[in-house]
DNA sequence: TCACATTTAATTGTTCGCAATTGAATGTCG
DNA sequence: CGACATTCAATTGCGAACAATTAAATGTGA
């Protein structure tokens, strides 16, 4: 009879981790990703900010941060390739002039139209019901949320 | 009453996306992993490696690579790093000089008693049963192998 | 008002992650 | 055997991700 595995080793075996199914699972997003966004001209992560100002722009990079859990160290240059790429402009505020306002361009708005056909792709590699996918987005967003909660404290 | 936000736009709502469930989450996993691995003088990326070499070491990049979906782009610097450590050895294999054979050293080895610590800490930090955690890598596993399965085709 | 703390982006340096290429070793087929 | 393809690791270049620091603008309290 095969033998059994040690009991004690069993929390640091591979496959009993949930990080790394988290973490395996988010790079395979991210190549599923690559050729439909290869075609919008954008990464994952510029991905994200357009999403994000898609529902709202002319917002600080803060409040982008704050939205996908990033910091300027991150955003700003990510940011200034969006610029080249004239997908936004980056403006001082004139009433803080610590912020930098991040406003779409016509360019930028007009992706939107592009964008639309990838959910619908995402969602056939998925090979899911949609309920499904809704029931383990939430799931996981509450992981994060408690993870995040426990980060400095 | 407040206007309802426009059914068109849902599919590319960020709090729609599974895959930025699955993104922010794999973030939020490496920052509660941070000052814990800081302890054994690890990255998150080098944990993982050092966990496959905990199951079973003097195997070749590709087989780390393979399991866990990482190519030697990064494998190569990582395991020098490693090895600078004095975490491992790397030794070109006698019967097939084209792999490169990844070796824990003594120091190595004795690493693995005190990452024990580490997967009850994550848990911890996870405020969640262990059974809810299988489950939910157990999803999270199947939705991943279903995107693999989409790559390359 | 003035010293001081806080906020905000930007910058620097290190480590991933991957595409694309290279070069050496090995396999395969005529 | 010999041309050819394949495999494997290393390398290069680019784009994240984050810690730590910097600098400028703003807020606060004596």
């Amino acid at each position: 009879m095969p033998r059994k595995p040690s009991a004690v080793d069993a929390p640091l075996r591979l496959d009993n981790q949930i990080c790394f199914a988290v973490y395996s699972a988010a790079h395979a997003f991210n190549r599923v990703y690559k050729p439909l966004l290869d075609r919008l001209g954008l990464t994952y992560p510029q991905y994200l900010v357009m999403l994000v100002l898609w529902e709202r722009d002319d917002v600080p990079v803060k409040d982008i941060g704050e939205r996908l859990f990033l910091d300027s160290g991150t955003l700003t240059p990510l940011l200034k390739r969006l610029e080249a790429a004239h997908l936004v402009r980056r403006t001082r505020s004139s009433e803080d002039e610590r912020q930098v306002l991040i406003a779409l361009t016509a360019q930028g708005h007009a992706l939107k139209e592009k964008a639309r056909a990838v959910p619908q792709s995402i969602l056939a590699a998925s090979d899911c019901s949609v309920s499904e996918l809704v029931a383990m987005k939430d799931e996981i967003v509450a992981l994060r949320d408690r993870l995040n909660a426990v980060i400095g404290e």
